[in-house]
RNA sequence: GCCGCGUUCGUCUAGGGGUUUAGGACGCCGCCCUUUCACGGCGGUAACACGGGUUCAAAUCCCGUACGCGGUACCA
């Protein structure tokens, strides 16, 4: 295999899913590992689940999580058209020819036709079944060109499955794997719409655009014989293949979309968008559900991730989706941002009038380590900006003692001598305090904290009155002596 | 039902015949730090599905059972 060629081929039957994500990951580490070139593909050939936003929703997800590829719908390539319902008149042509070949061929029979063979056999579309049916093996050819002209009669072409066969082929995930070709139905490949199936479609493409190794879910597996039977009949060879685990969800099963939510998971990329965590985060959680370097390293780049990443590390059990784990990495990545790339991120969710943006990213360096999400930051920050409205009434309730004013204009006087404003300083100046007042420290710093901020807790109360200033902080303990007294 | 795939702490996993009193991470619990809440640091809890083989030796190889997952469409 010289050059290493990939696809993720989603169908824009619905949102990108997370699952999905996770699939054009290892395909896109697959390939910039291997220098090789990443295909989008939009496998739109079910027109009766299409979703007209879909593709759109799959385009912006792959692009929020840095995933590019080299050839696709909408950046082009030799190997185009990247939809599928753009190739059909290919499909059309192959299928003729495994028609010509003996490969394939022509059925009649009506939906009730083949519930009743179903009912009435036990079994599909088989060597078995076949002969009884309305197709091109048993009719007379002219009786088959008549109905293959009358356009009241529809028409599919089926592959005709070899009797007696094992079909055996290697996953590189999992080893060999073989089938008999008893348990395969002789599948559909040209639907009566005229559209390819799945099956039809995706080994033409992936044939014709050179695809070197075939990644997909779990989920293909059983019907991989039946790809690897027409690659067979169109004498064409069949690419590496590899099938990563599924994803499951915490009760167990497919993780699907009522499971998910039952379980407080997002299952489409747009929801973890929404939800605020960053792209860095979710791109390595998901590298690692399912795959691990083999060393001990958790957090990763994208180009770490390139640079670690290998199909033969990759699992081959089903994987949970562990929320807990996810919102860890997010903290871990957001906690090793510069302010300023934070306050790029929260764009225009975070700028007070009045304030530069140095300012803004003091606030920011202050609140991030304790955030887990970026999006929590706007909300915690009032305080920066403007005084307290009011007190947090619990807190009142549990530390507002009769003493406190005291202590607050104690420190307050203290304070008012401080002409270098840091928050070092201002640490003493309490320090100092409560050695003069000989009391504990929780009983200046709880009803400060509560002046400065309206809180109980809150970042360290030195460095908001650093950089609030002087003015403000003198203000605000001003304040709530009038007001609490 | 049938076919296929899988099975190490609750979860993600390391390990692939002797290096293992089975290692790491998340979670959980405790301690320290901070007289706040977090962050951080330290420690603890907790697993080889079961039964047979093979072998001097099995979490590791083989077979069976159980369980889980997937598939069984003119859906992908």
């Amino acid at each position: 295999m010289s050059s290493i060629r990939v696809r993720f081929a989603p169908s824009p039957t619905g949102y990108l899913h997370i699952g999905g994500l996770r699939t054009a990951l290892y395909v896109y580490l697959f390939a910039r590992k291997h220098s090789g070139q990443l295909v989008l593909r939009i496998e739109d050939t079910d027109r009766t689940r299409f979703v007209p936003d879909a593709e759109a929703d799959i385009l912006k997800g792959l692009k929020w999580s840095g995933i590019d590829y080299d050839e696709g719908p909408d950046v082009g390539g030799k190997y185009g058209p990247y939809r599928q319902s753009e190739r059909t008149e290919l499909y059309h042509k192959y299928a003729a020819q495994l028609v010509e070949n003996g490969e394939a061929y022509y059925a009649f029979d009506s939906a009730e036709d083949l519930e009743r063979m179903r009912e009435r056999t036990g079994t599909g579309y088989n060597a078995k079944t076949r002969a009884s049916m309305n197709n091109s093996l048993v009719l007379s050819s002219d009786e088959v060109n008549r109905l293959l002209e009358d356009p009241s009669v529809e028409h599919v072409i089926r592959l005709k499955v070899p009797e007696n066969q094992k079909v055996t082929f290697d996953d590189v995930c999992r080893g060999t794997i073989e089938f008999a070709t008893e348990e395969i139905d002789d599948q559909v490949l040209i639907k009566s719409d005229g559209l390819p199936t799945y099956h039809m479609a995706n080994v033409v493409d992936d044939h014709l655009m050179e695809i070197s190794h075939i990644i997909r879910g779990e989920d293909w597996l059983p019907s991989t014989p039946k790809h690897v039977l027409l690659y067979r009949a169109l004498g064409w060879e069949t690419p590496v293949l590899a099938h990563l685990p599924l994803i499951l969800s915490p009760t167990g099963g497919k993780l699907s979309k009522r499971k998910a939510e039952k379980s407080g998971i997002h299952v489409f990329v747009s929801d973890y968008i929404d939800a605020g965590y960053e792209p860095e985060a979710v791109v390595n959680f998901l590298a690692l559900l399912g795959w691990n370097p083999g060393t001990e390293q958790e957090i990763f780049t994208m180009s770490e991730l390139v640079e670690a990443f290998s199909l033969d590390r990759v699992g081959t059990s089903g994987v949970q989706f562990d929320k807990n784990k996810l919102d860890w990495i997010n903290e871990q990545v957001i906690h090793g941002l510069q302010p300023s790339d934070v306050l790029d991120r929260l764009e225009g969710t975070f700028n007070v009038e009045g304030y530069d943006r140095s300012y803004h990213e003091r606030v920011i360096e202050i609140l991030l380590p304790r955030a887990g999400k970026l999006m929590e930051i706007p909300g915690q920050a009032d305080y920066f900006f403007v005084d307290p409205s009011d007190y947090d009434e619990a807190v009142v309730a549990k530390r507002w003692k009769a003493d406190s004013a005291k202590f607050v204009r104690a420190f307050s006087e203290k304070v008012h001598a401080v002409d270098r404003w840091e928050g070092e300083r201002l640490h003493g100046v309490m320090e100092g305090l409560t050695k003069d007042l000989e009391v504990g420290f929780g009983k200046l710093i709880l009803p400060v904290r509560l002046a400065i901020t309206g809180l109980g807790s809150g970042p360290g109360i030195f460095d908001v009155m650093e950089l609030i200033g002087k003015d403000t902080t003198l203000r605000r303990l001003g304040n709530i002596i009038e007001r609490l007294g």
